[in-house]
DNA sequence: TCCATATATCGAGATATCGCGATAAACGTT
DNA sequence: AACGTTTATCGCGATATCTCGATATATGGA
């Protein structure tokens, strides 16, 4: 996780809702079958849902990894991301140390 | 405090630090006496241990000011500016409960 | 009133981000 | 090998942000 990045890639509404979404599996289409073993949502369906062409959300996703927001595993033709929990609760109290006064 | 100015302030590291600074008045120079009583620091002060121009800090404190991360009083030919930490709180909660996964 | 000081606003050039379509790369299937 | 599907990367015009110097505004003092 990188608290520059990450302050970076959530300055954008559908980059945090994306991140929302990823939340819930049931924000998207079922898997297919063959992946129903696989966690994490294909950039195809997160694209459907943002409703932005292609290559935004290839780029957005690659921001939210690049921050450390998510992960993602390559099956295939389809990369699957998922929300990185650790890293985000860690960015969590990373912005709470930061902004925090000390005797808070 | 509104959410999406407040991570675009906050995405800039001379504004995060500005209001680290301000969590302790030591960070910058005593006071002049005549304003002993005020808390807050000028935006003199505050360009100074920046060091960058007159003009920027005085926009930088708009924008932390426009988030509602800071609070300002204007004494004389002075402008004094201090953390609103109820807000910041008010922030970070929001953030906490945007980001985490409804379990956490 | 005139001047000095502190801050805010304006206008501009440099740089970064946005979001797209086009294209490339990766992979499975035939 | 050739094709279809999925994702990643490239190049670009539009827009936003950064940071500055210059200027305007506000205030207090001589």
């Amino acid at each position: 996780m990188e608290i520059e990045k990450a302050i970076a890639a959530l300055n954008n509404p559908v980059r945090r809702q994306i991140l929302a979404w990823l939340k819930d599996r049931s924000n998207f289409p079922p898997a297919l079958p063959e992946h129903a073993d696989l966690d994490g949502v294909c950039v195809g369906y997160i694209q459907e849902k943002a409703n932005l062409s292609q290559s935004t959300i290839s780029t957005y996703m690659g921001h939210l990894k690049a921050a450390g927001l998510v992960k993602s595993e390559r099956h295939g033709q389809w990369t699957f991301y998922r929300r990185d929990e650790e890293a985000i609760q860690q960015f969590l109290a990373l912005m709470g140390s930061e902004l925090s006064q000390a005797g808070n």
